[in-house]
DNA sequence: CCTCCTAGAATTGCATACAAAAGTATAATT
DNA sequence: AATTATACTTTTGTATGCAATTCTAGGAGG
């Protein structure tokens, strides 16, 4: 009976666990719209589970930003305006430069290995033009980066903000010239940290992140006067 | 009926937000302590509702990290341990260091002094001698900061990491040394804010809560090993 | 004496029922 | 015709009940 260490259990996972994660992802891929109504009958329904769990599922994500509770009346997709956008990219900003600074220290070589084996993947969708593939590895990137700093509380204020963001990817159409500065971007980045360079790492992340909050700030009244 | 604009107005706050609110005061102000169990039954009796809303309570405050949640085995107050805590002051430094930036460049000269007019209130709580009187004026003056940075995500993302913290409060007994030398920093921070330092202030709030960190640090194993 | 097992109690997870509030549509009044 | 009143419907907020899981105590067996 030793043979079995990593047979995978059984795990029953909460009902309301469960309601948390599907409900984020229909919002952060957009099947829930900004300012959408969630309707409790509607979605147990859809879901297939009662009221109570649901009702859990939403205090959660309103704790996380993703919906707004108004009392009495219900659960509405909250909205995600240019400021706010622009707002959080700032705080990731500030938190993905400090991440830089300890990835550099406590980093293991085979985690920044990993980290490089995530910017090959994510050259090769650059090379097909494939914006969505690139988006998935551009984003996993930077999660290892937070995560390899090895400060957990760090990990999941990033991971929360990260959420927000990624209901505004479809929106960041942007444009070649800017795609493949930010590529270029990555590369010196992956260098820096490579070279442990704690500063040049911090400079390169702050400024990464400055950029993308501009691209991001250039194309969304665009999108919100279509 | 145009005179009664400012008549405060009877608002009747849902069960949950109330309980949440209540159980997050009694986690803050550590009347439960870590690691205590949070029986539903007991607390329901005690707060005088149903285990619904109290549960919903306990989801929320689980995602700001106060509470854990031990499937089919309740909730307990969740650890703060020194990892925990210096992470959490090392996230709080990079937050407070933009958030003196970007106040450095927002915040109007009336909200400038109103930091100063807390500062001097620090102060006479700090001559005084008056250790509960100075923190509560000195969270004040970073909360501050943070707002008049005026950026709503940052606000949000440091007040739940403040609130995290201040449970570590009672724990933070400082020596008289480290505690003038806070004070210096403040002044210091305040003199480069009113001048609209950008480097200055980001440098100086930056070395303030590294410094808070390993005071901190410093004071906290002495705790434990009592 | 210790370990393992097994009822019973306690506690949690979820569903449902009931009450209160908000929304809606129709009728009545000006 | 517009507006208010009012009955009705829908939806949310909270309490409670039932099933499943975990905890606990006591006893049997080693």
């Amino acid at each position: 009976m030793d043979n079995l260490q990593d047979v995978t259990p059984i795990i029953r996972r909460p009902l309301h666990e469960e309601a948390t994660d599907r409900l984020r992802d229909l919002i952060v891929q957009g099947r829930l719209v900004a300012g959408a109504r969630l309707n409790e009958r509607l979605l147990t329904a859809q879901l297939g589970l009662s009221r109570t769990p649901l009702r859990e599922a939403f205090k959660v994500l309103a704790t996380e930003g993703l919906v707004e509770l108004l009392p009495n009346r219900g659960a509405i997709v909250s909205q995600l305006d240019p400021v706010r956008l622009s707002e959080t990219l700032a705080v990731m900003g500030a938190l993905d430069a400090l991440a830089g600074e300890l990835a550099c220290v406590h980093a293991t070589d085979a985690q920044i290995n990993e980290i490089r084996a995530l910017h090959y993947e994510m050259l090769a969708y650059h090379a097909r033009g494939d914006l969505a593939g690139y988006f998935k590895f551009n984003q996993a990137i930077h999660l290892k980066i937070v995560k390899y700093a090895g400060n957990a509380v760090l990990y999941n204020t990033y991971r929360q903000l990260n959420g927000a963001m990624q209901r505004a990817r479809y929106m960041a159409n942007l444009s070649k010239e800017r795609w493949d500065a930010a590529v270029h971007e990555h590369e010196e980045i992956l260098a820096a940290l490579s070279a442990r360079d704690v500063k040049r790492v911090r400079a390169l992340l702050s400024d990464h992140l400055a950029h993308k909050l501009s691209s991001a700030l250039a194309a969304l009244p665009a999108r919100q006067a279509a």
